[in-house]
DNA sequence: ACGCCGAATTTGTCCGGACATATACTGGCT
DNA sequence: AGCCAGTATATGTCCGGACAAATTCGGCGT
């Protein structure tokens, strides 16, 4: 038994790509440069371009380098940087209720911000937004969990009569009317304290604790398509998430 | 010109296993069915063993199959969900305060978990948890943004002379000395109303509002390895998180 | 100086073949 | 009936070769 084939177990090609990893991450592919070709990949190492391919296939799934044909293949990262990702299968995990809550619709017009509130949702003042106000309730339940008011774009006025009733959440509705595809979300979680109407609208107390969470809906070419602001009552309301660590 | 090369610009596997795909989705296999073997898609599609696998490897890349040496391939999802996803690159994300705030250990110590905070924590009580307690403050502060409590098995306890002055997370302490990889997190927010003791700790007044994530830290095999409380005065602080969808 | 064109380079696609390894199945034995 | 070994089958690894497509770069002409 040679000493070359002590690490034996492992195919061949992740050996291969632990030697570049070990190169990369000890800073003899400076990031930004280029990668030894294929071909000298396959003389260096005595492998085929197969084995060659399948390594730097593995770096470039690890985002350690990129590839582009005809250029080579770049160095991306000196090492690999452990991440953890939340994935949301459905949307039941973004909104974190389940589907069979009630929504009942309080209120749908159109109108102006005023500038406290375009301020408070660093939206731009002046513009006309579709407003739409809502509960949602827990089956059986009397008092609501959550208070909603949604800000829509005017230009997508024309699914105002099919809010009142919906059952799916207004951004598909947004997606399926207006050919829009959502590419990006962001929500900010805060704790506020209410007041007399806030509370009166969730029927508990003013003063209370409650958990403000405010969603920017964004479409490909960067625009807002809507902006929602719920309140939940601190006692009724949980917002779970759960990371995992991207395996390699 | 014929009818059958006018889709010609993609490759062919990329033909390939969209017509699959369009198979599954039509429900022609079923999930948890067994797709046609490699051999067999080399047959009807008349192309060599590499194509038929690099159109496996694009569905199985897309979460629609599953493959498994000497069984096959199974079928595991009839349509590609789209997923949205929140990536974590530093921990800076998770944690979502800069490297440069201050932490301020208030008590380090051992001890049995009463009942009611058992608990609430969803932790088994009766155990012995070395718990640390402290405050967080932004450069140049007077007021804490941030009170911590963290629980830790007592199996750890060898890390209590590293925690007073740690200027890294002490889940890094835990991965660092005792070889533990923390392979997924749980966070709950919730609003809640701080009583004297808590409002105390904070600087604010008693009946504020404020924001409570609890942080649950496990390791590869599923153990817990850390719970960390925080309470966050409502008017100091928001936790924002940003999503993006998967481009297919 | 500037742009265009062609040659060299590099990765992408595709083929045929071979052997390794994991899994499932079958039949015989106890 | 249940266990075990052998066999068939499926995917995994690896090789050699060939052509396609994208990029880079130098040289040529204007």
């Amino acid at each position: 038994m040679s000493a070359v084939t002590v690490q034996a177990k492992r195919p061949r090609y992740r050996q291969v790509a632990e030697k570049l990893k070990s190169a990369i991450e000890a800073g003899e592919y400076p990031v930004g440069s280029l990668l030894p070709t294929e071909s000298e990949l396959c003389a260096s190492f005595n492998i085929s371009r197969y084995t060659a391919r399948e390594a730097l296939r593995r770096l470039a799934e690890m985002g350690l380098v990129s590839r582009r044909q005809g250029a080579g293949t770049y160095v991306e990262a000196q090492v690999e940087t452990r991440r953890y990702t939340q994935t949301l299968t459905s949307m039941t995990d973004l909104l974190q209720y389940a589907h069979d809550t009630e929504f009942r619709t309080n209120a749908v017009g159109t109108r102006k911000l005023g500038r406290e509130e375009a301020e408070a949702l660093e939206l731009p003042q002046g513009e006309a937004w579709v407003t739409v106000a809502g509960q949602r309730f827990r089956p059986g339940a009397t008092r609501p969990f959550c208070v909603t008011d949604v800000f829509i774009p005017r230009r997508f006025a024309a699914i105002q009569p099919r809010i009142p009733d919906h059952d799916v959440p207004i951004y598909q509705l947004l997606e399926s009317r207006f050919g829009i595809t959502i590419v990006r979300i962001t929500q900010d979680l805060q704790a506020t304290t209410l007041d007399a109407r806030q509370a009166d609208r969730l029927g508990v107390e003013p003063g209370d604790a409650a958990l403000r969470i405010v969603r920017r809906y964004f479409d490909d070419s960067g625009e807002v398509v809507e902006v929602a602001v719920s309140l939940h009552p601190g006692d009724l309301f949980t917002y779970s998430m759960e990371l995992q660590s991207d395996a390699t």
